[in-house]
DNA sequence: CCGACAACCTGTGAGC
DNA sequence: TGCTCACAGGTTGTCG
């Protein structure tokens, strides 16, 4: 589900309602998803006031002041708010509680595969181990042809798959890598460091655009993207080649292809990309 | 450092 | 209709 978009909705989502809020209960039902659940978590915030939710790359941070709550959504993962009166649900792994304590505000974490995270951060959150490795966020200035030049120079490996290693650059996932090619006309097999700057200087912009056209539209909703307060997002409809495998392109009329690259599906134009 | 691959886990849908 | 199998948004870790 979640590539940078979606948890940003996601973020945006959630925070208006919770911030400032004081946690008053936790309820984990499961000791572990990617890695074990914090044990104690309860008593790590209970009571503490949430102050803001920051996100780096595909993570959320909520800051409790005294450390952070950070949470990935791994590939399924989806985050709720509800109220006391909603059962949780068989996926439904951890509640936390706002507000009041007779009348709580729910963040609800539901993930069925497991692939996400729930970890507890003391001290400086970036300095993590997993926060430490990750790369350039791409919605920023820091994010530009020069740099992803360099940054590429060399690489044999080809730029679809070298576009979503988040050590590199963050948050732009398997929808948005094969999107993001598309609208820059750019072969996903091709080489990454024989990108021409030409060609990076389309590609940055295209990168930046789908992914704000994404957060706009409310996030892409596959089969299992919820929204934060429960709707779903409309941006699947203006996919180009994602999914599209057979389909007649948007531009040119010509069948959509697919491939693997890794394990991973790919989807482009012959005739739009080279 | 680079690149390829397996692993984590459940649900779904295509194909027979 | 029912079964099996491949595959699904991500990331880490291991190996050559």
């Amino acid at each position: 589900m979640p590539e940078l978009p979606e948890v940003e909705v996601t973020r945006r989502g959630i925070e208006p309602s919770l911030n400032g809020q004081a946690v008053v209960g936790v309820v984990a039902r499961v000791p572990a998803l990617r890695y074990p659940l914090p044990p104690d978590l309860g008593a790590l915030i209970v009571g503490r006031r949430l102050t803001g939710v920051a996100r780096r790359g595909k993570y959320l941070l909520l800051d409790f002041g005294r450390g952070h709550l950070l949470i990935h959504l791994g590939m399924s993962g989806s985050l709720r708010l509800v109220t006391a009166s909603q059962p949780a649900a068989k996926h439904d792994h951890l509640d936390l509680l706002f507000g009041r304590k007779d009348r709580p505000l729910i963040l609800r974490m539901r993930d069925p595969r497991r692939f996400g995270a729930v970890l507890w951060l003391e001290g400086d959150a970036e300095a993590h181990p997993l926060l430490k490795v990750l790369g350039v966020e791409p919605l920023t200035g820091e994010f530009d042809a020069i740099w992803l030049k360099r940054e590429l120079a060399g690489l044999k490996a080809a730029i679809k798959p070298t576009l979503m290693d988040s050590h590199r650059i963050v948050g732009i996932g398997n929808i948005y890598a094969s999107e993001s090619l598309f609208r820059a006309g750019i072969d996903p097999r091709r080489a990454a460091g024989s990108v021409s700057r030409k060609r990076l200087e389309k590609l940055v912009p295209a990168i930046k655009a789908t992914l704000s056209a994404a957060i706009a539209a409310g996030g892409s909703s596959l089969r299992d993207f919820i929204h934060s307060d429960g709707g779903s997002g409309y941006f699947q409809q203006q996919y180009f080649v994602y999914g599209r495998r057979g389909e007649p392109c948007r531009v040119c009329g010509r069948a959509i292809r697919e491939l693997r690259q890794g394990q991973r599906a790919t989807f482009y134009c012959a005739g739009c990309q080279k």
